[in-house]
RNA sequence: GCGCGUGUGCCGGAGAGGUCAAACGGUCCGGCCUGCAAAGCCGGAAUUCGGUGGUUCGAAUCCACCCGCGCGCUCCA
C-alpha cells in the first residue's frame, strides 16, 4: 500500500505522486507575525512539521518552506480598515517593521524549542515584492486582472476553476449576501492584487503607483521562487481554504498555465475546552502561556500532533498532562534501552519490534494516522518491557525507536543534572540504604522529591531523575 | 440562511458494515515486584459508540431527520 493523504481539492485520499522522483516540494502557509503565536498556529505547523519528517522517514527528500508574512493584512474588509501589523504597532509604539521583525523571531524560537526540521526557507512577504509585482504585470498582459485607478484586480470570471477547492462556487459567494459590492470590482469575487491607500505605513513602488500587495500574492510569488511553478504539497490551516488558498490557485495557474499544487492538505482547528479559542471567552492560549504552565515542549509536541490533523482536536489541560505522562514514559523507556537491565535475546523481542514496524508504516501511510501509529509504539514498548531486553534485544529496540521518533521527535530526555546539594542529598542516601537505615533513606528521598528529583531504587542501585 | 465537517468511556482519542463487550495514552482501583516507594508488569473500570427512526442475516460504522459543536460564505492556523 503506497503513501496516501486526504486531498482537499478531491476530497478523497489519493497516492502521493511528486513531480520529481523522490522529491517532495511542499510549501507551508506561515504566521501572520503581528503578534504571539497561539496554540492553533502551532497546531497547524506542528501537521506540517510532521508530515515532513513522516516523508523523510519514508525516504524522500522534503524542500520545504514556509513563509513569514509581514505585509498585515487589513482587519476588516479586503478593501478597507486596518492593517493588523500596523495596528499592533500603533498599541506597541513601534513602527510595523520592527514588529513584525521581533514576532518573526518569536515564531522561530519556538519551532526551534519545539523541534521542528529546519526549512529550506522561511522567506518574507517583503522581502519578495518584485517577484510579485512581476506576476501581476503577468497577469495583466495575460488579460487576468485590470488596472482601476492605482489599484489592480484579478478578474475571476477569467479563471473557471475558480470554486474548485473550496465549493464556493459563483452564485454560492454571492449568497452569502456579505460581500458588499464593491464600486471598482467587474464581479464581487474579485480580489486585490495591488493595494492603494495613503495611510498605509508599509509601501512600495509600483508600475500602477506606491502601494502594497493583495493578501494572496506573496504565496503564489514566493513558492514558484523557491519550490517552482508546481509544488507536490500545498499545506495549511483549514480556513486558508476560501478565499486564500483558492485566489492563489488563481493568481499561479492563470500566471504560468501549468497546475500550481497536485495535493492540498489542511489542518483542522484546535478547540480550547471545546470552544472556539478567542480572546472574549478567555480561552485563548499562546504557546508562552503553555509553556508558562510548566508544560514541556516536548509534552506540547506531542499533544499538538497526537490527534489526527483532519480531526478536530480539543486542547485541555488535563489532556495536556496526560500527554506530559505519556512523553515521560516515552522518554524513559528510551533511557531503559541506552542501559539494559534484562537478559531477555534479540529474538525475544524481534517479532513485536516488526509488528511494531510494520503497524506504524501502515498507519502513517494512510494519511498520518497518529493515533493508530502511537498505539503501535506503545504496545511494542509494553512487550519489550515485558521480555526483559539484554543489550542485543535492547540495541535494536533502541534503534526502532529512534527511527519512529525521527517522526514525532518527542523522546528524547534531557541528561539529569544535579546541584552539588542534590549531589550531596543522593549520596547520603545511598550511604543511608547500605545502613539499611530506612527512616533516614526515605526522609532523603522526601526532601529530593519536594526539590523535583525523583529517586528510584533498581536492583542495581539508586537513580535519580528531574522531575519535568 | 446556504455549503462542508463532526459528536465514541471519568478525560484525550483510534476504529468507518461482521474478527468491537470497542486500539492506544491518561486517570482511578486491585495484584506482582520492592525494606517501603518509584519504574515495570498483570488484571479491573464503555453490555456500548449524541437522539429518534430506517436499510441489512448483522451497524459505532450506511441512510433520513432532529439536537450540539466547528469551519467556509468576512480577518483568523
Amino acid at each position: 500500500m503506497p503513501i496516501q493523504f486526504h486531498n482537499t481539492l478531491t476530497k478523497s485520499k489519493q497516492p502521493l505522486e511528486t513531480l520529481e522522483k523522490g522529491v517532495v516540494r511542499m510549501y507551508n502557509c506561515g504566521p501572520t507575525v503581528y503578534s504571539y503565536p497561539h496554540i492553533g498556529n502551532f497546531r497547524s505547523f506542528t501537521f506540517a512539521d510532521l508530515l515532513r519528517r513522516y516523508l523523510e522517514y519514508r525516504g524522500y527528500e522534503v524542500r520545504q518552506v514556509m513563509n513569514v508574512t509581514d505585509v498585515g493584512h487589513l482587519v476588516h474588509d479586503a478593501d478597507e480598515g486596518e492593517d493588523k501589523l500596523e495596528a499592533q504597532a500603533r498599541r506597541e509604539k513601534k513602527d510595523p517593521w520592527q514588529i513584525a521583525r521581533h514576532y518573526e523571531e518569536i515564531f522561530l524560537g519556538i519551532r526551534e524549542k519545539l523541534g521542528f526540521a529546519k526549512a529550506l526557507a522561511h522567506p518574507r512577504a517583503t522581502d519578495h515584492i518584485g517577484e510579485m509585482i512581476a506576476i501581476i504585470e503577468t497577469l495583466l498582459a495575460k488579460g487576468n486582472a485590470y488596472v482601476v485607478g492605482s489599484n489592480v484586480y484579478f478578474s475571476v470570471a477569467s479563471f473557471p476553476a475558480y470554486g474548485r477547492l473550496s465549493g464556493n462556487v459563483g452564485d454560492g459567494l454571492e449568497a452569502g449576501a456579505r460581500i458588499e459590492p464593491h464600486p471598482d470590482k467587474k464581479d464581487p469575487r474579485d480580489f486585490a492584487l495591488w493595494k492603494h491607500d495613503p495611510q498605509h505605513i508599509m509601501q512600495w513602488d509600483s508600475p500602477w503607483g506606491r502601494g502594497f500587495p493583495g493578501w494572496h500574492i506573496e504565496c503564489s510569488a514566493m513558492s514558484q521562487k523557491y519550490l517552482g511553478e508546481t509544488l507536490d504539497i500545498h499545506t495549511g490551516g483549514e480556513d486558508n481554504i476560501f478565499p486564500h488558498h483558492e485566489c492563489e490557485i488563481a493568481q499561479s495557474e492563470c500566471a504560468n498555465g501549468k497546475p500550481f499544487c497536485r495535493l492540498w492538505m489542511h489542518a483542522r482547528f484546535l478547540l480550547v475546552d471545546g470552544q472556539k479559542m478567542s480572546k472574549s471567552t478567555g480561552n485563548f492560549l499562546t504557546v508562552e502561556d503553555v509553556f508558562r504552565k510548566g508544560v514541556t515542549p516536548q509534552a506540547l509536541r506531542y499533544a499538538l500532533s497526537s490527534t489526527h490533523y483532519r480531526q478536530q482536536q480539543n486542547f485541555t489541560w488535563e489532556a495536556c498532562s496526560a500527554a506530559q505522562q505519556a512523553v515521560d514514559r516515552l522518554a524513559e523507556y528510551r533511557r531503559g534501552l541506552a542501559d539494559p537491565a534484562g537478559t531477555a535475546p534479540l529474538s525475544a523481542v524481534k517479532s513485536a519490534l516488526d509488528a511494531a514496524q510494520k503497524a506504524f508504516e501502515s498507519a502513517m501511510d494512510d494519511d498520518l494516522n497518529v493515533s493508530e501509529a502511537l498505539g503501535a509504539v506503545f504496545t511494542m514498548i509494553r512487550d519489550v518491557n515485558k521480555a526483559g531486553p539484554g543489550p542485543a534485544a535492547a540495541a535494536a529496540a533502541l534503534e526502532l525507536f529512534d527511527r519512529f521518533d525521527s517522526v514525532f521527535n518527542v523522546g528524547a530526555a534531557p541528561p539529569d543534572v544535579f546541584t552539588a546539594e542534590e549531589q550531596a542529598l543522593l549520596d547520603a542516601r545511598v550511604a543511608a540504604r547500605a545502613a539499611k537505615n530506612w527512616a533516614e533513606s526515605d526522609r532523603l528521598r522526601g526532601v529530593l522529591e519536594a526539590g523535583g528529583v525523583l529517586v528510584e531504587d533498581r536492583a542495581r542501585g539508586q537513580r535519580a531523575r528531574r522531575r519535568r
